[in-house]
DNA sequence: CTTCTGACGAAAT
DNA sequence: CATTTCGCCAGAA
């Protein structure tokens, strides 16, 4: 695992959370990373090891769209494989796609109780 | 130390 | 809807 900002770690191992045909916003995963932001979560995304098993396609932006860059193509192709639906906007519906939040175990190594993560989970889009 | 560049986001236009 | 503006801040040069 490279060794740059003190949050990759934990920020690797929530987004590792996440299950095949759901997505999270860059900024819900900041809300359950105690000192990162979305911006973070950007620069975590862009420096993931190839081999780190790390479902960095399933982290979008909060309007719902694909970030536009060079491969942003390569991460549509992912989730169109695995059911994702997009609108003809090149939007997901929250409603149908957007990740509930990590399991337990991880809300508990995070340090966090079920209280604090309804609190979160609350400002969530959808 | 300074400068520049973003896989971001929210609000305003 | 699309664009702009501003706040934010890590990391590279």
């Amino acid at each position: 695992m490279i060794r740059t900002h003190s949050t990759y770690p934990a920020i690797y191992t929530l987004v590792k959370e996440i299950p095949c045909g759901e997505v999270a916003s860059y900024k819900m995963v900041s809300s359950l990373v105690k000192g990162s932001t979305a911006r973070i979560v950007g620069s975590a995304m862009a420096a993931v090891p190839s081999d780190a098993g790390v479902p960095w396609h399933r982290v979008i932006n909060s309007a719902g769209k694909i970030s536009v860059r060079e491969g942003s193509q390569r991460q549509r192709d992912r989730l169109d494989a695995e059911g994702v639906a997009f609108t003809k906007g090149g939007k997901v519906d929250w409603k149908n796609h957007r990740w509930n939040g990590p399991s337990e175990t991880w809300l508990e190594s995070a340090g966090l109780d079920f209280i604090d993560f309804l609190t979160i989970q609350s400002n969530w889009p959808g």
